[in-house]
DNA sequence: TCTGGGGTCCTAGGACCC
DNA sequence: TCTGGGGTCCTAGGACCC
């Protein structure tokens, strides 16, 4: 049996919800983005878009196609703050959830849909307005990929049904562009081999194209499989849980002064740590990215066996990568990454073995403790015995 | 008009181990 | 003497999404 997916897309969400609170600008075209001189637009209101302004566009541009444009700052905490409303509120129709991003979420529905359809989700897309003020889209379809390409279908306030039987008349006139997770490259890729519409799309991958098989990877197949509308139901309950923290800035003006790279390093560097500690993680590799005059991006990394949320060690590290790669170089924009990350939480299920306070105190026998950790992961037990050789081992 | 910042996933080569 | 193949980890780069 197939499932019903709604697919709630919440319709330029950071306009909408500085709208919210400053209602006398609601008359006004209006955007959040930075301030900066290389700052671009964040979220344009429906009232800026008529004038062209659009997301990622340079504010620079936008000032000038539409000079009375109010620029409000991206104001974060607050969005987050509306999105657990947008979340909890969804909550209401079904447990069954996944937060596919800030302003956007799938709904398992099946079994769950009262009456006509049709009245059913309006009832779900007016309570949000009156009851929130969030203005959102809705996609129900069979897969999640089908809901995603529904709920961008007709915005905002859009409620589109898409049923397998649709998704030719529905989605083959599209450009290929609107095919969810082909973009600028690949379609202009695609379209050298005169693949313009999804339905042109749609004919390349059943025929088993392989200039479109080379272009695409993996991704011809999970296309493949999403357009002939066998694509995931499933939807993933598991909270949110980074693999990567990371931070970076664009500096106002290309500059080679190292004192300045320096203090850049320095202050991201904090903040990758303090975001690791906020949410409990620590990493085993920190990388560097450097974005050139060009704006060609170059990125070196560094792993080690002990995990860090240590900013010392982090700064220390993206120090040494910088010195040692991009000395001289004048940079656009530094960023500092700490992947490969682990929750100490868990980490610590080894360490039930000794006791690990008495540890902490000498560094020696620390580093041999995470090294044997991570041999013993790896199911070598045997090694437990050579631990207690080393002395100070304590089982509890 | 000159192009943000937060992420995820994929690819491909090389090292290393078995 | 010449030469396997699979698995995993590390690294660099790139496409994509919101």
């Amino acid at each position: 049996m197939s499932k019903i997916i709604m697919h709630a897309d919440l319709n330029a969400f950071f306009a909408t919800a500085e709208e919210l609170r400053h209602p006398e600008l609601s008359s006004y075209p209006l955007a959040v983005g930075g301030s900066g001189p290389r700052s671009v637009i964040s979220t344009a209101s429906y009232l800026a878009r008529e004038k062209g302004v659009h997301s990622a566009m340079p504010v620079a541009e936008a000032r000038r196609i539409c000079p009375s444009l109010i620029l409000l700052p991206v104001d974060f905490p607050y969005y987050e703050m509306l999105s657990r409303s947008f979340f909890a509120y969804l909550k209401r129709f079904s447990p069954h959830i996944e937060e596919a991003s800030i302003d956007e979420g799938y709904v398992d529905l099946t079994g769950r849909v009262k009456g006509d359809p049709y009245a059913f989700f309006s009832s779900i897309q007016q309570g949000l307005l009156k009851q929130i003020g969030l203005k959102c889209s809705l996609g129900i379809a069979p897969t999640k990929f089908l809901a995603k390409m529904a709920s961008d279908y007709k915005k905002p306030l859009g409620i589109t049904i898409i049923r397998k039987r649709d998704i030719a008349q529905m989605l083959y006139p599209l450009p290929i562009e609107s095919f969810y997770g082909v973009g600028k490259k690949s379609a202009a890729r695609l379209r050298l081999f005169g693949i313009n519409t999804i339905g042109d799309f749609a004919l390349a991958l059943k025929n088993d194209k392989e200039e479109v098989k080379e272009t695409l990877g993996k991704f011809f197949y999970t296309a493949n499989e999403w357009i002939a509308g066998e694509g995931s139901d499933l939807i993933d309950e598991s909270p949110f849980d980074p693999k990567s923290i990371g931070h970076s800035e664009t500096f106002p003006y290309d500059t080679d002064d190292y004192l300045e790279i320096r203090k850049h390093l320095l202050s991201l560097s904090r903040s990758v740590a303090e975001g690791a500690k906020a949410k409990k993680k620590k990493g085993r590799t920190v990388s560097l990215l450097v974005r050139d005059t060009h704006f060609n991006n170059h990125s070196k990394s560094v792993s080690f066996s002990e995990p860090t949320d240590s900013f010392e060690f982090i700064y220390e590290r993206v120090s040494d990568l910088f010195d040692h790669n991009f000395l001289g170089m004048t940079v656009r924009l530094l960023g500092v990454t700490l992947q490969n990350l682990v929750d100490p939480r868990k980490e610590t299920v080894q360490m039930s073995f000794w006791n690990f306070e008495e540890y902490e105190k000498m560094d020696q026998t620390k580093l041999l403790v995470h090294e044997l950790n991570r041999k013993l992961e790896k199911g070598n037990l045997t090694l437990l015995s050579e631990l207690k050789k080393k002395g100070g081992g304590n089982e509890s």
